[in-house]
DNA sequence: ATCGGCTCGCGCAA
DNA sequence: TGCGCGAAGCCGAT
């Protein structure tokens, strides 16, 4: 299986009480390769086995809105595991560090621990320190794409190259329900665990307030799905629950493909090419998230023009508050604020503007990465780092003229994406 | 309304 | 080695 990783070099404890799945990314009962791979280890151990649905409450850009999002989405968990053959919990950690001693006490008794492999944020050291900790074997399962993310160590820099190496490629899928027809044996309740959701701990920041209109959870997910292939395949608004795990990318493939509608190859390159490019980047340069992994072209250009003049600079500030001249891209950081997303048009002119208006592309990038993670519900995810990177020259190509502050990086102006936008809403 | 040029990396044909 | 082509553009010429 070319989606399990070991992550250190412990052995299973056959003695051990349960199977351990530590669920912190794909948050879903069906579709779920680390599910099926968690049920595949208790079947053979015949142990039962263990969902713990983790949610920290102090990692960085913690907020009410994220919060929200995951815990509606153990909501629908909660219900689609009940008469389940597995043991489910989600667990809320009520203040900073408290998480970790429920989560070692439950690994001393486990045979191992299955776990998601998520290649962005802070998941990737999360695993590192659990596996280093742990007495037992821990997993890491790739669930992400239709693609095994490992299954190359070759990074892509275009989308067309990416697009023929897939081409080449077998997808995988899960099976739909791995917990379907499977018998384990049942397990006593863990100290400290409930099957009651608490209410968003205390300290949980409240400024980022929740987006009542987009709830989270596999519920709204597939009826978000659903609508989206019943309409018109434009816009589809899944990305926040692709990032949470509430559905995976090969359910959503599997529905598209049976509509057999003759306009969702586009959509189906978004959700493919452009999804998986993007893990590919994150699950293999180190620095992914870093300006120095930009492309050299890139880098070289801008640094060019690293001198220039920039005819107006904002803060990170007033770039936060919506506060600058132009009302276009103060509409499209209102609605960051209050909606938790862009649209795609906007999104691109966002992120231009910020590089536009500060004083260094580095600072640009900062601000990108900052505003993107705290207010997306779809942030913090190896797609959000393309759309920010991609701002800076990463997938694409140079494009003259060269202009001041852009040098060849591919400028965007507010009056034309404004039209733009007006010429679609005019068709639609 | 539509077209080419702006410029680089990659894959493929030769 | 050369050629065509590529997520989201812009500008000026026709």
């Amino acid at each position: 299986m070319d989606r399990a990783t070991a992550c250190n070099s412990r052995h299973v404890n056959g003695r051990g009480n349960y199977v351990l799945y530590w669920m912190t990314c794909y948050r879903r009962r069906y579709f779920n390769f680390a599910l099926e791979r968690a049920v595949f280890w208790a079947t053979e151990l015949r142990k039962p086995l263990l969902i713990l649905e983790a949610l920290a409450c102090d990692y960085p850009w913690a907020s009410e809105r994220l919060h929200t999002s995951v815990m509606e989405g153990m909501h629908d968990n909660l219900g689609t595991f009940e008469h389940s053959p597995a043991a489910y919990y989600p667990y809320v950690e009520p203040s900073p560090g408290a998480g970790r001693a429920v989560f070692s006490s439950l690994a001393k008794r486990a045979c191992l621990v299955v776990t998601d492999d998520f290649p962005a944020f802070v998941i990737p050291r999360w695993i590192e320190t659990v596996a280093t900790h742990a007495d037992v074997l821990v997993e890491k399962v790739d669930s992400n794409g239709l693609y095994p993310m490992r299954a190359t160590d070759r990074i892509f820099l275009t989308a067309r190259s990416f697009r023929t190496y897939l081409k080449k490629s077998t997808p995988s899928f899960p099976v739909p329900d791995p917990l379907e027809g499977i018998d384990l044996p049942h397990m006593r309740k863990p100290n400290r665990l409930s099957r009651k959701l608490p209410p968003i701990p205390p300290c949980v920041p409240r400024d980022v307030r929740p987006v009542p209109r987009l709830k989270g959870g596999v519920n709204a997910a597939r009826k978000n799905l659903r609508k989206f292939i019943r309409s018109d395949m434009k816009s589809s608004g899944l990305s926040p629950y692709l990032h949470f795990g509430h559905i995976s990318s090969h359910e959503i493939y599997g529905e598209v493909t049976k509509a057999r509608r003759r306009d969702s190859e586009h959509f189906l390159d978004e959700l493919i090419t452009w999804r998986e490019l993007g893990f590919n980047m994150c699950a293999l340069e180190r620095d992914y998230d870093k300006y120095a992994a930009l492309p050299g072209w890139a880098r070289k250009t801008l640094a060019s023009h690293a001198r220039d003049k920039r005819p107006v600079i904002y803060t990170p500030d007033q770039l936060e508050n919506a506060d600058t001249h132009d009302a276009v891209w103060n509409a499209s950081q209102d609605e960051l604020i209050t909606t938790g997303r862009i649209r795609n048009r906007l999104r691109m002119l966002w992120g231009k503007k910020i590089l536009e208006w500060s004083a260094t592309p580095q600072e640009a990038l900062d601000v990108m990465i900052h505003l993107n993670n705290k207010y997306a519900l779809d942030g913090r995810d190896p797609n959000s780092y393309s759309g920010i990177f991609w701002v800076l020259g990463r997938y694409d190509r140079p494009w003259g003229p060269e202009r001041p502050i852009f040098g060849l990086v591919r400028y965007m102006s507010s009056a034309s994406t404004a039209k733009k936008l007006k010429a679609e809403s005019r068709n639609a």
